[in-house]
DNA sequence: TCTGAAATCTCCCGCGT
DNA sequence: ACGCGGGAGATTTCAGA
């Protein structure tokens, strides 16, 4: 895990499509010695994953909220993760610190489906208090670069 | 924008280095035609970009933790945001609803990195009041694949 | 959107450092 | 362990319809 890999990653993050050869000339290797480095990269875990990264009100998915939660007085931390997993509008779920036990992060289509999201995830009975805070903008929407720093 | 395009999507952000004869199998579609789609996708934005999912503890960023913070009397946005999207440490960055002006996403190297990334937000002047809530656990981490509901 | 051919790329192997 | 070069095989990409 050096410099050369470092690098490799930040051209793979920005387009994990350039050729072997391309990413070659940047770091100074061959094609095949950029290829075994991405290859070990893949197999420690390092790449989780080569994906695409999607618009997302091209899916209908324009609102993003953060939805903090308390576990209920009866509620199951597995289940909870069970739900949350299963549900294609939670992006992340967290387990955090202070007042709030969980910090969920949602995309809907509308803020009367996040409603509808809000009333589903108390009516499931794992959740006790819950309040939506819901992003106006996003000056930095994802930061993939891992840089240097 | 049909069921085709969305099962392209999924399978590409599951694993975006799949052979397009292969998509094509799936969806029911020549290479080529394949080839044809994801290039309007990606002209069109749907596709924003092709990238690698890292894993941050593999890049010292072991520790994830959510800031919320208002804006200082003489604080300036355009100076924040600015500030915020150059700094590596800083993930996502959105202005929200409620009490606190912005919630932003960060990951550093230790708790100790985030004491000190607190103390440079407030030091740059434009920050008021913060508060930062750590990630313990993420039972969902990132869901990644756009689901068809 | 398909077929088919051409250009390009990836991937694997042996060899050298 | 790491990298290089060559070549086979697969893949993307372009034409024409």
């Amino acid at each position: 895990m050096n410099s050369i890999d470092e690098t490799i990653l930040q051209l793979l993050a920005a387009d994990a499509r350039r050729a072997l050869a391309d990413i070659g000339a940047h770091v100074g290797l061959s094609p095949s010695a950029v290829n075994e480095r991405i290859r070990r990269l893949v197999a420690r875990g390092v790449i989780r994953r080569f994906t695409v990264e999607v618009d997302p009100a091209a899916l209908n998915r324009a609102i993003l909220a953060f939805v903090w939660a308390t576990l209920a007085e009866t509620g199951d931390e597995a289940k909870l993760h069970a739900q949350a997993s299963q549900d294609p509008r939670v992006i992340e779920c967290h387990h955090v610190t202070g007042e709030w036990r969980y910090l969920l992060k949602v995309r809907v289509e509308s803020l009367a489906a996040l409603e509808d999201f809000m009333t589903e995830l108390k009516a499931a009975g794992q959740v006790g208090r819950s309040h939506a805070v819901v992003a106006m903008s996003s000056p930095v929407a994802d930061a993939y670069v891992p840089p240097l720093g």
